[in-house]
DNA sequence: AATGAATGAGAATTCATTCAT
DNA sequence: TATGAATGAATTCTCATTCAT
C-alpha cells in the first residue's frame, strides 16, 4: 500500500518527463519502466494502459488547474484583479514545475478531443472571466473567447519561448509585464507601458 | 512515364491532411498512401521515410513563411507598419491555407529541434522585428524577445481557438482586433481599445 | 517467469539449422519463429536484429573452435603432432555436429569482414602452426600462408563434399588419409601414401 | 543490336563485381543498374530476373571452366600432367579475372542445388582425372572423390586466402608448389618438397 | 531497346500488452 | 503487488518487377 503509492509516484514523474522530453507517442513502455525503475508489468497495476496515462496525468493536472484558476478568480471582485491573479498563478506554476506546465502545454493537442464540458477546464475559466469582464463593462465590447484566446496565447507563448530557451528569465519575474500586457490588449486600461495603472 | 511530380503533390496534400488530423506518429504510411492514392512504396520514392516526410513538409513551409514575413517586413518603414503586415499575413495564411497552417502550429513541437540557426525562421522574424522597434524607440524598452513571444502567442492562440472551433470568425476578419491588441500589448500605442490612433 | 535460456537455445538451434539448409539471407525472420516454435518478437528479446543473431553465432563458434585448436596443439610438441590433432578435431567435429560445422564453413565469407585481429581465428592458429613448423625445420622452407592455406583447403573441402552427397564416408574414418595427405603436402614426411613412415 | 551487346557487357560485369562486392542478396537490382550506368528495367531486356542473371553468370562460366578443363586434361596423356595442366589453369584463371574467379568460388553454395548431371561440371572434370589415375595405377588405390576433394581444396583454399589478403603473390606463381603438394597429397610422386621429380 | 516512376508483396522490426512465476 | 519473458499485431521500409512513355 505504502510501496505502491511511492511506485506509482515514481512512475508518474518518470511519464512527466519523458513525455515532455520525447512526446507520448516515443516514450516506450520500456523507457517508462526503465526511468521509474520498475518492471514494465508493473505499469499495468497503476495504470490500464499506456494511453490511460498520458491522458490521466493530462486530466489530473489539467482539472487541477482549473480548479485552482477557478478559486482564485472568485476570490477577487475585479477584472483586473481576476486577470492578475490568472496570470501571477501560470507564472508560478510554470516556475514551480516546468516539467508538469510543459507537459500539459505540449501534450494538449493530443488530448483535447477527450476533453468533456463537464470537466473543469483552465481555457473555459478564462473565457468566462473575460465575458464577466465584458458583461460588467470592465472591459470595452467584445469577443469574450478573442479576448481570451489573446491573453492566454500571450502569456503560454513567453512559456514555450522560455522552454525552447529563447527567454531565460523566470516567468515569476515577468507576471506584471505580462499582466500589463494582457489589460492593455485587452483594452482594460489606457495607460503606459509598466502596467502601472495612471496615478 | 508517370509524372512524378503530380504523385508528390497529391502525396503531400495528403500527409498535411492526415498530419493535422491525427498527428504525424498516428497516421500510418498505410494511411497516406490510401489518402494519396498510391502505393505504400511509392511514398518513398519521393521521401527517404516518414519522419522525412513530416519533416520536409514542415521545414519547406516554415521557411517559406519565414521568407514571406522578412520580405513583408522589409517593405514597412515603422514598426506599426511591420507588426500590422506581419499580423495580416498570418490571418490570410491561416484562413487561405488552414491545413497548412495547423501543420505548422500544430506539429512543431515535434520539429523544432531540428531547426537550425542557418535556416529561415518565422519566428527570428518577429524577434528581429521587435529588436528593431525598441532601437529604434518606437517601442518602450523592454525584452524584444518577452515581446515577440506575446505578440506571436496573442494571435497564434486564437488560431488555436479557431481551429477547435471555439471561434468562427474568419481571421482575416480579425486583423485589425489582433493588430490592435498586439500593438497596445507591446506599448506601441496608447489609446482606445479600436486600434485607431486617437485623432 | 519463462526461462529465458531454453528459449534462447531452441532459437540457436533453429537459427543454425535453417541458415545452413536456405542461407541466411533466405531464412526469414518468420521462418526462424516457426522452427524455433517461437513468437517472431521474441527473437529480438535475445538478439538485437537477424544479422546479429547470424553474425553472433558464427563469432561464438568460430572462436570456440579456434580456442579448442589452440588448445589441442599445444599439448603436442611436434609439428607432425600439431597437424595430426588439427585434422582429427576438425573431423570430429564435423562428424559431432554437421550443422554447425557447415554453418561455420558455408557462412564464413558473409562474416569474415567483421572478424578483427583481436578475435581468436582457427585459421590463424594453424598457420601459427606452420610457421613454427618451419621455424623449428620440421617443415621445409616455405610459406606458412600457403602451407597452412593447403592444409585447410584439404581438409575443408573433404567436408564439402561431403555435405553436397558425393561422399559417404565419415569425416573421422578419414583422419589418417587426410592426415597423411596434408603432411605429405607441406613437405613434412616422405613415405608412401597410406600416411605411414617407412619403417 | 550493337548497343544491345555492349549493355549487357556493361552489365554482366557491374553484376560480377557487385555480387562479389556485396553478396547477390544484398546487391539490388538498383545498385546494379547504377553499376551498369543503365536503367533499372534495362536489365530485364536481358535477363528474366535477377536470380537469372545471377545464375546465368555462375552457370556459363562454371560450365566454360569445366570445358576448359576437359580439353585440357584431355591434352595430356599421364596423371600428373593432367593434374599439372589442370592447377595452372586454375591459377592462371584466378590471375587474370580475379572477380570472375571469385564469383564462382563465393557464390557457389548458392548455386550448387541448381546444377544438373547434365551439365559440364569442373569438379566432375576433376574427380574423372583422379578415378583415371587410380584406374592407370598412376595413383596408389583410393577414394578418387577424397583425392578430388583434396586436391581441388588445396588449390581453391589458397584462392581464398589471396582474396582475403593473406597473401600476395600470384597464384601463378605458386603453380609448382601448389602442384607438387596436390601431387604428393594424391601419393602420385613420392619425392623432395620442391615438386621436381628425382632423376 | 531503354527508361525510371510506380507497384505491392513481403521482409524486418517495434512495442503495448499479457501472463507464468 | 511485482516481475520480465513472451507475444503477435501492426508498422515501417525494401526491392524485384512491371509498365506507360
Amino acid at each position: 500500500m505504502r510501496d505502491g503509492a511511492k511506485t506509482r509516484e515514481r512512475l508518474d514523474r518518470a511519464a512527466l518527463k519523458l513525455f515532455v522530453e520525447k512526446g507520448v507517442d516515443a516514450a516506450t513502455v520500456r523507457d517508462l519502466a526503465a526511468a521509474a525503475e520498475i518492471a514494465e508489468g508493473t505499469i499495468y497495476r497503476h495504470y490500464a494502459s499506456k494511453d490511460d496515462l498520458a491522458w490521466e496525468l493530462f486530466r489530473r493536472h489539467f482539472t487541477a488547474l482549473a480548479q485552482e484558476l477557478e478559486t482564485l478568480q472568485a476570490r477577487e471582485d475585479t477584472f483586473k484583479g481576476k486577470l492578475e491573479t490568472m496570470v501571477g498563478h501560470f507564472c508560478r506554476f510554470f516556475d514551480q514545475d516546468q516539467v508538469l506546465f510543459s507537459y500539459l502545454l505540449l501534450s494538449q493537442h493530443g488530448h483535447l478531443q477527450r476533453v468533456t464540458e463537464e470537466m473543469a477546464n483552465p481555457v473555459e475559466v478564462v473565457c468566462r472571466v473575460m465575458a464577466a469582464g465584458v458583461d460588467q463593462g470592465e472591459l470595452p465590447p467584445q469577443d469574450p473567447g478573442v479576448a481570451a484566446a489573446m491573453v492566454l496565447g500571450l502569456v503560454l507563448q513567453v512559456a514555450v519561448f522560455r522552454i525552447y530557451g529563447r527567454l531565460n528569465e523566470s516567468l515569476t519575474g515577468l507576471v506584471e509585464t505580462l499582466t500589463g500586457a494582457a489589460l492593455r490588449a485587452v483594452g482594460a486600461v489606457v495607460q503606459d507601458r509598466n502596467g502601472t495603472p495612471p496615478s
